[in-house]
RNA sequence: CGGGGUAUGGCGCAGUUUGGUAGCGCGUCUGCUUUGGGAGCAGAAGGUCGCAGGUUCAAAUCCUGCUACCCCGACCA
């Protein structure tokens, strides 16, 4: 590629429209223009990272025996009616209609387009399985868009849909694209976690996420030490403390705390650490009554796991603050177990410790040398909380740590909600009609591109690993307008790097050499040489990595150049 | 959806309080000079000041309505 007809468009300044690395980045490197919220452009540039990730993951699901496919976008609305999910769905599904006013969607997933796909041609267990994917355009509504592609309205994505005979042979189909995914992002070059994962509304029992690691990451990982567990924070289970609660120590005392009402509050009043402070949570019951959640001071309320529990309505409903009033006679800020008749449910943690400080549900007024059991009776125990880094891994030896990661990847088994919902039945051998268990595997490519930034970026700009870049190796002539011999050894360079399928631009837009390094580093390039009438003189070329601190000379001509970008 | 903010040339911004010739930096174009890390000089192009209405002799600036975009929140007792 000869850069000037790329139609490269890099910026020095950061647009203001971005706040995090990745958008600012590939809005500065000019791979995405912006024209609404969450919808975006592809440039010349941006499309060879794109095709470049989406190469890997074809040549991989391929491999893995699945088949390529391409749905409609839009999708009527009938066949979301079938499976109940036109109402589910809500606000993240755009709805358009056509001429005639029929209703249509534009697919924010394509669970049902690939049922009708599938019913349509599949009669026997003799198929079985088959695994479906395509790459295309999907468009969720979000609440809120942001972060450039990182949670966009339209974006690309890989999604794939596998039908099965039974669940023994859906579980080894997951197995086979865990791994599928596994070996893609191998391939990518990028640190990434796999993670037990709540399937959420999806439904379906077993799904594990696929995260590249980075600070920014929007989701919590809890990883222990051994290697053993790894889950997201949002399911990751807290193992119950392994020694019995201490005795009580303390009288019970209460204690007047004018215009305290938070945790920090508390805990400044009365210097106290926040782990000896019980923070109190209601929430409507699924008996419609308020339900007392208690956790210690220091950790936080797990919604997902809330709501899992028989006592709990949901969705998570926080109480409003009247019937709080009529159950406790006292504002949040100021509650507590004791006195409460209704339903106290409590976190392991909190349940374990002794002498606590809670609210004494009299607004102004808390109670310290509070013990379960004494002051009040002794509370269902559940794990409520988030995990925090220090807990007990709950699968095997050592502890958690807590990492951030961007979700890029999700497998899940869905069972048979779809294929029984829309009716899709095959004959298995002994005659019986039955619903094929489907499983389904997504890859967010579009955000996988961004994500990958958020990991590997420097002052100067992005640092692709080797299997996303635009291109290997970029040859920067010095001077070559004024030299001809400059430009005549950059031209053989270029015409023998292409001979030996190196993916190689000539950087022929004849900048200076302080822009055009800088945009060479800023739309990371991994490879970098630069000819110059100097290098010349010597027989020799400059040669840089692109996170290398020192470029280094090396003798003129193509072998060397090879040896340094395929070590 | 609730709260906050922004909207002025391709990009980043000032100007709005106190109404009076629309400005700066970067970028772009032309010429000359320069030439290994975002060059210098000279010249030039480019703006319905988000949209609509109103007040006024006069509106980027004041008033009313609207729109778009960005940020924060949706674990808070």
């Amino acid at each position: 590629m000869r850069l000037h007809k790329l139609a490269l468009s890099t910026t020095r300044e950061t647009p203001a429209e971005a706040d995090i690395v990745s958008h600012q980045l590939m809005l500065r490197a000019g791979m995405i223009r912006r024209l609404g919220a969450g919808l975006y452009t592809w440039s010349p540039l941006g499309m060879r990272v794109l095709q470049r990730v989406e190469a890997i993951v074809r040549s991989e699901m391929n491999a893995a025996g699945a088949l390529e496919i391409l749905m409609p976008a839009v999708q009527p609305a009938e066949l979301w009616r079938e499976s109940g999910r036109w109402d589910e769905m809500g606000g993240l599904m755009l709805r358009i209609r056509d001429r005639a006013e029929r209703e249509y969607c534009f697919g924010p997933t394509h669970e049902e387009v690939v049922v009708d796909f599938v019913k349509r041609d599949l009669a026997s267990y003799r198929q079985l399985p088959v695994n479906y994917y395509q790459i295309q355009t999907k468009f969720r509504d979000e609440i809120r868009p942001r972060f450039g592609l990182m949670r966009a309205r339209e974006f690309i994505m890989k999604d794939a849909y596998s039908f099965h005979m039974d669940a023994a042979d859906l579980d080894r189909e997951y197995h086979n694209m865990a791994a599928t995914y596994r070996r893609i992002l191998d391939q990518l070059g990028l640190d990434y976690r796999v993670v037990a994962a709540d399937s959420g509304a999806i439904g379906g029992a077993l799904s594990e996420e696929f995260h590249i690691l980075a600070g920014s990451g929007e989701d919590e990982l809890a990883v222990s030490t051994d290697g053993s567990y790894a889950a997201n924070v949002e399911t990751a289970i807290v193992a119950p403390p392994d020694h019995p609660r201490p005795k009580p120590n303390a009288e019970l005392n209460r204690v007047a705390t004018p215009e305290v009402t938070t945790i920090d509050g508390l805990c400044a009043f009365l210097d106290m650490p926040p782990e000896q402070t019980a923070k109190a949570i209601v929430v409507d019951g699924s008996d419609g009554d308020p339900v007392l959640l208690v956790l210690r001071g220091d950790h936080q309320l797990n919604r997902i796991k809330a709501e899992k529990h028989e006592a709990i309505a949901a969705p998570l409903t926080f109480s409003d603050v009247k019937s709080i009033k009529r159950a406790f006679g006292a504002d949040p800020g100021s509650l507590g177990p004791a006195g409460f008749p209704g339903a106290v449910i409590a976190d392991h943690s909190v349940a374990a410790r002794a002498d606590l400080v809670v609210g004494a549900n009299e607004n102004g007024v808390h109670l310290t040398g509070f013990n379960w059991g004494r002051d009040a009776d002794e509370p269902q125990v559940a794990d409520l909380r988030n995990v925090v880094a220090g807990d007990a891994n709950p699968d095997g030896e050592g502890t958690l740590n807590i990492m951030r990661g961007i979700e890029i990847g999700h497998v899940f088994q869905l069972g048979d909600k779809y294929s029984r919902a829309l009716d899709l039945n095959v004959l298995a051998a002994d005659g019986q009609a039955v619903h094929p268990p489907m499983g389904c595997y997504g890859i967010g490519i579009s955000r996988l591109v961004a994500a990958a930034i958020e990991q590997c970026h420097d002052a100067a700009g992005i640092c692709w690993p080797a299997p996303m870049a635009p291109f290997e190796l970029v040859i920067c002539p010095i001077g070559a307008d004024r030299e001809p011999a400059v430009a005549e050894a950059a031209e053989q360079l270029y015409a023998q790097c292409l001979a030996q399928d190196i993916d190689v631009a000539l950087d022929d837009r004849g900048l200076r050499p302080g822009p055009m390094f800088a945009d060479i580093e800023l739309i990371g390039v991994p490879h970098r040489v630069v000819v110059s009438a100097r290098g010349l003189k010597a027989g020799t070329l400059e040669y840089k990595g692109r996170q290398a601190t020192q470029a280094e000379d090396i003798v003129f001509g193509i072998e060397p150049i090879k040896a340094r970008i395929r070590e």
